[in-house]
DNA sequence: TGATCTTTTGTACGATAGTACAAATCACAT
DNA sequence: ATGTGATTTGTACTATCGTACAAAAGATCA
């Protein structure tokens, strides 16, 4: 890949504005954003804090860039997966194809970005829990669509549930992917070394496994409604 | 509840220590750990900046004893309720009795500790994004016992089901319950106001009948190996 | 080579962080 | 009423934060 130089708009050394960005979005991800500092960040690019004032103005202004850098590619990926896999005939089998096209580009990388996907989707998670505004406002703008589209579809091979327990599973299914990627190492705790919560095709499986199982499970409303909510109590 | 005054070891005012603890509570599974300065709680408690440092010592102190303030009776609760799903005879309704018994404490009370349920939940998803220390500590700690007991009742409950499965799920599990707390919004938000998911009752309801389902399924080897992975390719 | 623009460096400034500590205040036993 | 220990207040210290800005360095083209 040989970058011509363009005279203009480019950069003579691109390498250090994506040093910084890569530092950024690594430290953001495993810490949150308050606990990690501008100087930090420069430090661990091997760049000077000044730098990163020059390239993206202010923190907020880092972090905004870390997003534009990874929404478009990671929602154009789950598009195309989701166009494939609405052409699934089978309805069962369809359901997971769908469940896949979301889960697998959050795990993977997005694009020519080395192994951004799964970082950018622990960023988002830990952006998520901490209610970070900027990144609230485009996950709100940026994703809502691509949510919709996807419970769109899961809606369409599982028609006789309501949209409202679609909307609920899809939301733990995105909950149980961030946590994955907060915490794989206490799936290897749990298990006693026996599985290996830092691997992606691991964690991919059982997640679409377990996922499609729950979008299965019949609706609330007739769900069982001779025999529920005995044997435990819901107040003390 | 009169709580006499012993003359030693306990305090004259003890309203001030209490306020404090539920500000940082608040505060800290809202906005995360270091976004919230001392002198934020302090002002949330109506109190002064120095009368944190003389309960509590050190920020961390505080967070410590928020956790210890809740795990105990946290996790008597489980146990109790555990204990309570395990006598339920039929399989079916003892699995939904033990993920109920580990998902209603979380979301309710936990003691005389007022909504505290929820509250402390949504304070640990928060620091367990955020990597915090203190908090893996007493996390590891605290609950790896509590999660064993559930993931071996489960285990009991689906004798075919591997444990590493029976693990993940839980895991996933937590996370859904997580995300459920961090942001109930999203749900009202994605079913278009026809859901509420900021309303404990529903979001246990649908997290139970999802978990349940989600435990069902079948184990990871033998899921139907003739038609699995196709539609949707792993890497680009 | 020298002019010009981009990038990097070094440093500094005001704000705010966590925490320490002495003084003031309070509650209660005597 | 007064002394005593627990609590609260007020303030100050040092460290670090985000960010600004001028100077240095590097690159490009006449």
């Amino acid at each position: 890949m040989v970058r011509k130089p363009t005279s203009k708009e480019s950069a003579r050394k691109p390498n250090m504005r994506e040093a910084i960005l890569a530092a950024a979005e690594e430290l953001f991800a495993t810490n949150g954003f308050n606990a990690v500092s501008v100087r930090d960040i420069a430090q661990a690019a091997g760049a000077n804090p000044g730098s990163v004032t020059y390239h993206f103005k202010t923190k907020d202004g880092l972090l905004l860039e870390i997003y534009r850098r990874h929404c478009g590619p990671m929602n154009l990926r789950r598009s195309e997966l989701l166009a494939a896999a609405k052409r699934v005939r089978d309805l069962q089998d369809r359901l997971e194809a769908i469940v896949r096209a979301y889960v697998v580009p959050a795990f993977t990388s997005g694009s020519d970005l080395a192994g951004g996907g799964a970082r950018f989707t622990r960023l988002r998670a830990v952006m998520s829990a901490e209610g970070n505004e900027v990144a609230r406002k485009i996950i709100a703008q940026t994703f809502d669509d691509t949510s919709h589209a996807f419970i769109d579809a899961i809606h369409e091979s599982l028609p006789h549930i309501p949209r409202t327990d679609i909307v609920w599973r899809s939301h733990f299914l995105l909950g149980a992917l961030y946590y994955s990627l907060v915490t794989p190492d206490r799936v290897s705790r749990l298990s006693r070394g026996e599985a290996d919560g830092s691997d992606p095709a691991n964690a991919i499986e059982q997640l679409v496994q377990a996922t499609v199982a729950a979008f299965q499970a019949p609706a609330l409303d007739q769900a069982a409604p001779t025999r529920r909510r005995q044997a435990v109590s819901n107040k003390t």
